[in-house]
DNA sequence: CGTTATTTGTTGCGGATGTAACAATCGCTT
DNA sequence: AAGCGATTGTTACATCCGCAACAAATAACG
């Protein structure tokens, strides 16, 4: 039973991988093609058009986006006046961000062929599948949610970061 | 009932993009902090590791990487002395690929934490939810595989576009 | 054979990404 | 209120990535 060798087929890391991968690169041509939007950007309009206003540091943590993509994100959108950027009266670090009319329109654009992409997807399982999908992925996520770290922070500064002393590759000379 | 807003919490894309990233970020830090490799050249050790020998192009049909990564990843493999090339005596395109005795022997290392950290995940579900992940994963393997193209060649000129023609490589001894 | 199309793998290039460093602000403690 | 750590968001830098172009080899086809 235990082989010795780890067979990548049934290893969790790599299948999510592979799904994701394959998943987000055909759903990708849907809003590259048409609006020329990256994925970050899409998952920032896509964010923002479901809860209507938040913060960058939300909208990292909700879609588990580095604050770089985020940032890059948010300043390539607002140069295409997608979106809008408010000062918080309540704490002056923080921007309130938005999406601008043009941004709502093309958001209410997007939103049905997101949902014809999923479905043609979703078309070809079984029912009993379709809701073992559904249960396992509530799972999944429920056990990762708890574990993942926001990594949005610098890290901790007691844990020395220094990965463990990795000085380069053995390739004497 | 039909929204116009995307609920992104249920939406497949997001949810396998959400996911394989936070899993696939953990997990990274154990290859990463001890032995200093990437994502690329991780799953170039571990397919390598599992099938012995192989050619570049069965390596990203495979484990879903572009033709590019393969080859930066064999480089740089091939830099660290784990890895071999030797040309293939039918076919003077093609390289098999397989492990040094120093790339077997960081697989050796890397098996055993590789299970160990799926285990602490699936510890955490009930026997049912991960039956049901592993049903689901299933079936949505089996619907992305019959789509995906493969992206490895150049752009078809027709559309030959066939992910599922991976038949497997040689079990190694 | 000879010509053309396809496959295998590498590389140049522009663009995307993460790390680390940073300024500005907040809040907690003293 | 002054100091100090934590938080929010941006930026410089180095690296990573995919597309397109490419050389070398093979396959297909007359």
């Amino acid at each position: 039973m235990t082989d010795n060798r780890l067979a990548l087929e049934t290893f969790l890391p790599y299948r999510l991988n592979r799904l994701a991968e394959a998943v987000s690169r055909d759903f990708s041509r849907i809003y590259k093609e048409r609006f020329g939007l990256t994925r970050p950007e899409w998952r920032l309009l896509a964010t923002l058009g479901q809860y209507g206003m938040m913060a960058a540091t939300g909208i990292g943590a909700h879609s588990a986006m580095h604050k770089t993509k985020v940032s890059r994100a948010v300043t390539a959108l607002e140069k295409r006046r997608w979106l809008m950027r408010e000062a918080d009266t309540q704490d002056r670090r923080v921007e309130r961000l938005s999406l601008t009319r043009a941004g709502e329109d093309a958001y209410r654009q997007l939103v049905p062929l997101a949902r014809e992409f999923e479905q043609s997807l979703l078309a070809r399982l079984a029912s009993p599948d379709k809701q073992a999908a559904r249960t396992g992925l509530d799972a999944l996520e429920s056990i990762i949610g708890s574990t993942a770290k926001s990594y949005q922070s610098t890290p901790p500064i007691g844990d020395s970061g220094d990965a463990a002393g990795y000085d380069g590759p053995a390739a004497p000379a």
